[in-house]
DNA sequence: AATCGACGCAACCGCCGCGCG
DNA sequence: TCGCGCGGCGGTTGCGTCGAT
């Protein structure tokens, strides 16, 4: 099925899975030039054969620089857990209360969390299991990893608060080991976007960009120098951050 | 060394709400 | 008031990686 984005005009195919990192830095180029909205506009005069909303998730997911990148801290563990029991799954909600992080990345978090709580509970279950075998409730056994099973779980899970935070220390101690392992390709890749984010503050680079994406007589360019990548423009120039929604009102005001 | 399964993550899909003409 | 387009959100899927066997 060529789901060609009915909001994405006129363009003739639509590209679509992972990105490449000249279309990541054309993004992240055209996102400074236009702002974070109009997507399908800035999909359109990006030359990017990707649907706006297509733009968006990457931006907001990948590319912005104020995400933090890294594992899941047991701080932010817990505090996922509780607004979670609060809210549900209002995943962009939680995700407002834990800066740098996306509603994604904690939806994602939470499938694998609840995935090893259920199944955690499944052998707890097990072995409590000869003396109560009457209380099949299933609600918190299924560990099936489907949305419905994780939002049933979720309800068990608020019952388990309390005794998920000592969970959490156990698990840290677990998931520390998968840690180190982890953490070189997840710094690697900061890394990769810390340099990707020095190739485009790099002034010169960007007319030779241009040319070879093809669009330099779609858009008029601005002169802009920005004197440091990644976080310098998230708080001068980014309309949005994910930390600061008082930050975000002020930066339309001004606008 | 090869295979298989689990896990983690990026990306897509469909629906909904809001703003605008 | 209504219809349309766009952006946002939650759910789901697909794929790459890694560890166990």
């Amino acid at each position: 099925m060529c789901n060609n984005s009915s909001a994405g005009g006129a363009m003739a195919t639509t590209r679509k899975g992972p990105w490449t990192e000249q279309e990541d830095a054309q993004l992240v180029w055209f996102v400074r030039l236009l702002g974070e909205r109009r997507w399908d506009f800035l999909a359109q005069v990006s030359g990017l054969r990707r649907t706006g909303k297509s733009c968006r998730l990457r931006w907001v997911n990948y590319l912005h620089p104020g995400l933090k990148r890294g594992r899941i801290t047991a701080e932010e563990e817990r505090l996922i857990l509780n607004l979670h029991a609060q809210w549900g799954s209002r995943w962009s909600r939680i995700a407002r209360k834990l800066p740098g992080r996306t509603d994604n990345e904690i939806k994602n978090y939470w499938r694998t969390h609840m995935r090893k709580m259920a199944q955690e509970e499944k052998t707890k279950k097990k072995g409590t299991a000869a003396s109560s075998p009457s209380s099949s409730s299933t609600s918190a056994t299924t560990c099936s990893a489907s949305a419905t099973d994780t939002t049933s779980l979720a309800t068990t899970t608020t019952d388990a608060l309390q005794e998920s935070t000592s969970m959490v220390d156990d698990e840290e101690a677990t998931t520390s080991a998968r840690e180190e392992k982890k953490e070189v390709p997840l710094y690697c890749a900061a890394v990769e976007m810390d340099q990707l984010w020095n190739e485009i503050a790099a002034a010169e680079i960007y007319p030779d960009m241009m040319m070879s994406w093809g669009c330099s007589g779609q858009v008029a360019v601005p002169v802009v120098e920005p004197t440091s990548p990644a976080w310098e423009f998230c708080a001068d120039y980014s309309l949005w951050r994910i930390d600061d929604e008082e930050y975000y009102n002020n930066s339309i005001n001004t606008l």
